[in-house]
DNA sequence: CTCCAGTTTTTAGTATACAATTCTCTTGTA
DNA sequence: TACAAGAGAATTGTATACTAAAAACTGGAG
């Protein structure tokens, strides 16, 4: 069953805008667009229907469809929910993990680490992600894990702010031993804390999530 | 700025969705739609991608588009992170409520149970509705009062199921008073105590679940 | 009666045409 | 120069036409 040209735009549009070649405020013309595709505008119509209900891009009555990065506000806001939706897949999950689940991510976090040692920052993001995803799994709730995944891929294009932040890098990769060590115990109070801690943005100084952010949006 | 006849429609179709007029499987027939709304099929299909989108239907590929209710387990899962999410907006909340906040509460509480006493239930999922609404905005996290409002409004028809377990609307008023004095005292602790088990499904006999589920399902 | 092949019918997906609204650029006036 | 009005262009929203794939039906063989 392969997926439809509607769809694919879709994804590719999805793609494009977390991967930030499609910036905040970007209008998405429809024409444009279908040339781009080589298709008619009916299929991309559809497809920016699709990510403006998902809450990518906006949709403005007669006026047209635009990239809807979250504010600085709101960036703090949902970084708060997906330290949440992962403190309680980590609580669930400490209960659940057989000892192969913690194989499994403590060679993700390995890979984790030789990413960081080697300095390849794409490998880092995947890997990581890999690492987060299996834990939603874990969790045995699956609208959990897919709630976070979603979160998680929308928060993707700036989860580099926390890395910007001197040593984040290093003390991010020593919060996942302690999280890994605390679900080896099964110790889901300790596994939580640290997953917080870890997720949480709202302790970085302001002054660096500003200007980082300022990079990201181009000063606007 | 009105509404697009598309956007109507999708919320339309959503509206019967959730009030179970359209049921789990049922097949939204796209000329039929058109039809029914008088106009021509596009408009129809971009609301049906957007219900797609949204996770109340799903769009099999040159098959068709079905309602799609949650099956019970993730019904189960869904109500277990619907208890999280209000627990979250409680603890955020209980540190930022004025006392006119808490009194806007009080009298949505006093209207609940009046709906309770006349036996009034739309009333009562109204105000209810209303109540927790008002929780989610005093979070002062306004991305997590979305989401909750959201996964609130899905949940909308199978909510009915924790208000036929004999005496769970009683016990429910309780556990209102008690969030509301938790508030009130500031005590962030209590309040998120008393509201996961407001929430939580989890504890109610399986057996009365099943049954209940299985009468709005219509026995498939 | 059951099963299968071939045909017909229906329906989803896309392209195109048209209508309606907004944007833009020009032009004229204060 | 600043600004408002209006014509024209561009773009969105919708209808319709066409294509292709899947479902339904028909008729015959076993």
């Amino acid at each position: 069953m392969d997926k439809l040209p509607s769809a694919k735009i879709r994804d590719s549009l999805e793609q494009r805008i977390v991967e930030g070649e499609l910036g905040h405020g970007k209008r998405l013309d429809e024409t444009e667009l279908s040339s781009f595709y080589g298709v008619s505008r009916t299929p991309v119509r559809e497809a920016l229907q699709r990510l403006a209900e998902s809450g990518l891009a906006e949709h403005l009555p007669r006026r047209g469809t635009f990239v809807r990065s979250p504010s600085l506000s709101q960036l703090v806001e949902m970084f708060e929910v997906m330290a949440e939706l992962e403190c309680m897949a980590i609580r669930l999950a400490a209960r659940r993990a057989t000892s192969a689940d913690i194989d499994a991510l403590v060679k993700d976090n390995e890979a984790c680490r030789a990413a960081v040692a080697a300095g390849d920052t794409k490998k880092y993001y995947e890997v990581n992600a890999r690492l987060h995803g299996r834990i939603y799994q874990m969790s045995g709730n699956s609208f959990l894990a897919n709630e976070a995944r979603r979160l998680h891929d929308r928060l993707r294009p700036f989860r580099r702010l926390q890395l910007r932040v001197r040593g984040r890098m290093d003390e991010s990769m020593a919060e996942h031993d302690i999280i890994l060590q605390a679900l080896r115990d099964g110790d889901a109070e300790r596994a939580m804390e640290t997953m917080k801690k870890h997720i949480t943005i709202v302790g970085v100084r302001f002054n660096d999530l500003v200007s980082s952010f300022n990079t990201i949006m181009g000063d606007e």
